[in-house]
DNA sequence: CTGGTCTCTTGAACACGTTCAAAAGCCGGA
DNA sequence: TCCGGCTTTTGAACGTGTTCAAGAGACCAG
């Protein structure tokens, strides 16, 4: 039955299946005990394979979690889309964004705290900044534009230009402060995205103001220069 | 003859002795080989106690590297009263304090990873924001309280207030980009400081126009309102 | 001097992530 | 059918951080 389903996938299809049932293993045990508790041999002998089979798939634990970050920032995308076709303001857009990103994550809260701390390494393919995670980066930055672009916010071009990047180092300091929010639902980090939205778009609209124009061009261009 | 050096000391001596032999060694084969070639064996070892034995001292391997950290937060405040007796103006106590951290910090610049990625997981002792690292946080701020009272900056006071630990947020920043910078000499971070004070000091002189005032304001109330 | 109770010290043992040489399947061509 | 070269699979073995039961010293009371 299964061999028919796909022709086209039918080629590769021995081994990715045993790739795929590691990884929802993984995830599974993840979810269910933690990181940290779940061990290579566990995750190994709950999907009935060996060990080093195992690793023939994934070259090590840190990897099986890379393999769910990209299967998140994905859901999350999509959840974004969905809303970015619906709504023009600015404001709700942006937090049409950031809220549906708390609520595709929030399952992961906890598992999240592991995840962050290997991530946090400048070396680690996981890293934010790092070359390897470029891609997910870029696609992360074009929803910020396409929140900027698609929206009724009028800005200096310039600026305009920066800002999607900006607002995805926002968001950075969001996970940051999400990580280690231990509150009751979360209240705290969603409190900071319901307050900080207006902010930024208060923030954005006190650029007409010439004395604070010199300021946040000068901000932009420090940005830029620090860049690698 | 030592044990005549330090009546007062002698009664704890004997035990802290081997405890600063552990700590010293260990520091040692961190900067020599790096956090995660060291072994705690070879630290046993090297120092010429059993393995069993360092662990009687410090729980873990993480214990010594925090152990490290509060040394050189130590170092670091010292050098700042330095400065801080010497300079009025704001902006050069503000710089002088960011630049000597640099270079208190420069020499454990590449192990300065590792620990970040530790000190990066919420539960961690060592995360800047856990209830362990109080003390230390709260005489990090200090500095930057002093560096505020002590200038001849002029400011509404509830932003006055608040300003330190803003500030403190911002090393953090600073700290973040200083792990991931890899340029030679840390030519960017040095660049995104000595081109960040004068524009803090832009940003806090804006404050008097009253739209800017606004939104200051809120942005006051948002971080009061989203501690824990 | 003896016994008891601390503090300090030891090294074998454990659990875990990871590696690797060898075996097992698989497949296309002689 | 058998061979040769691949992909896949295996599990024992290694190195590491960490634990722990047992011992060694120090010190004091009787």
């Amino acid at each position: 039955m299964t061999t028919l389903t796909d022709v086209t996938d039918s080629a590769t299809a021995k081994g990715e299946q045993t790739r795929e049932l590691i990884l929802s293993t993984a995830l599974r045990l993840f979810r269910e005990q933690g990181y940290g508790k779940t061990t290579m041999r566990a995750i190994a002998a709950e999907a009935g394979v060996s060990v080093g089979n195992a690793y023939y798939y994934y070259s090590s634990k840190e990897h099986l979690m890379q393999a769910y970050y990209d299967h998140l920032q994905m859901q999350h995308r999509e959840a974004a889309v969905g809303i970015l076709a619906e709504e023009k303001s600015f404001t709700k857009r942006l937090s049409g964004v950031l809220e549906s990103w708390l609520e595709v994550s929030e399952p992961y809260h906890e598992f999240a705290g592991t995840f962050f701390k290997t991530a946090a390494e400048p070396k680690s393919p996981l890293s934010p900044f790092s070359e390897q995670s470029k891609p997910a980066r870029e696609a992360s930055v074009a929803v910020f534009r396409d929140v900027v672009e698609g929206s009724d916010l009028k800005l200096p071009a310039d600026l305009k230009a920066e800002l999607p990047e900006l607002l995805w180092l926002m968001q950075m300091g969001f996970v940051l402060f999400w990580v280690h929010d231990d509150s009751k639902d979360l209240k705290r980090t969603r409190a900071l995205i319901v307050r900080s939205v207006p902010l930024v778009d208060r923030l954005l609209r006190l650029t007409r103001i010439p004395g604070v124009r010199g300021v946040v061009n000068d901000l932009v261009a420090l940005i830029r220069s620090i860049r690698p």
